[in-house]
DNA sequence: CAGTATCCAGGATGATACTG
DNA sequence: CAGTATCATCCTGGATACTG
């Protein structure tokens, strides 16, 4: 989801959807099932992710952290040390979630055989 | 997720995401959950949702056959009918996306809660 | 009815540079 | 280290018009 702006009030008159268009950009999940082990500073975070720039891993977390799903941590220190870590809220999250990581996981082979034996709609010139 | 092309050939190297990409659209997840009752045609669909335009609507469906989670039957009638249903591929996946559904359903309030108790960090002038 | 083709705007994302 | 600011890009999705 995407194209509606994902920062705004957040106000889309169905709950539902209204919550979910967050976690449906690019980075939310990923960057959920990755705090999902325990408290993470952010260069672990991006590390981890792998492709994810710091501009993007940044505005995620604070969604994520406006949202009360994750909070941030400042250790007052120099070098500074942020460190994230998912609230009560962002664990329950986590279940749900896992639910579907599962089902992708098992049947993104089905998924992906579907995509191959595809004939699009137009080639029904039999 | 969203700027990456979501039409490409759907390859990204890790099954999760490759999958959960998909489903990240702005409406693949609505529209599969309003077919979950059963099989409905075009028009019917788009009334259901009610903002989907024609174009999404079709382009939304067609990526769903495409990944094998719906089918699209074609009656040769005037004017023509096509009707739209889940294959057994697509009907699994309700469960993981109900448990979905149903957390943004309970939670929704906390998180518009957080939401609005939200102070930016920049304000941390205390 | 059920789509497809085209045009267009807004916005999500990435790269880069700079700061505390 | 942990961000923020800015710039450029390119995708997503809406509107509209046309077809079988």
């Amino acid at each position: 989801m995407v194209a509606r702006k994902l920062v705004d009030d957040g106000l889309h008159p169905c709950p539902i959807r209204n919550v979910l268009d967050r976690l449906g950009d690019r980075w939310s999940l990923l960057v959920l099932r990755t705090l999902a082990p325990g408290a993470m500073r952010f260069t672990v975070v991006k590390r981890t992710i792998g492709d994810i720039s710091q501009r993007m891993l940044a505005q995620t977390l604070r969604r994520l952290e406006q949202d009360g799903l994750v909070t941030r941590t400042v250790h007052p220190t120099i070098p500074p040390r942020v460190d994230y870590a998912l609230t009560p809220l962002g664990q329950s999250l986590m279940e749900p979630l896992d639910a579907l990581v599962r089902w992708a996981d098992e049947h993104h082979g089905a998924v992906r055989a579907a995509r191959q034996a595809y004939v699009p709609p137009t080639a029904e010139a039999a």
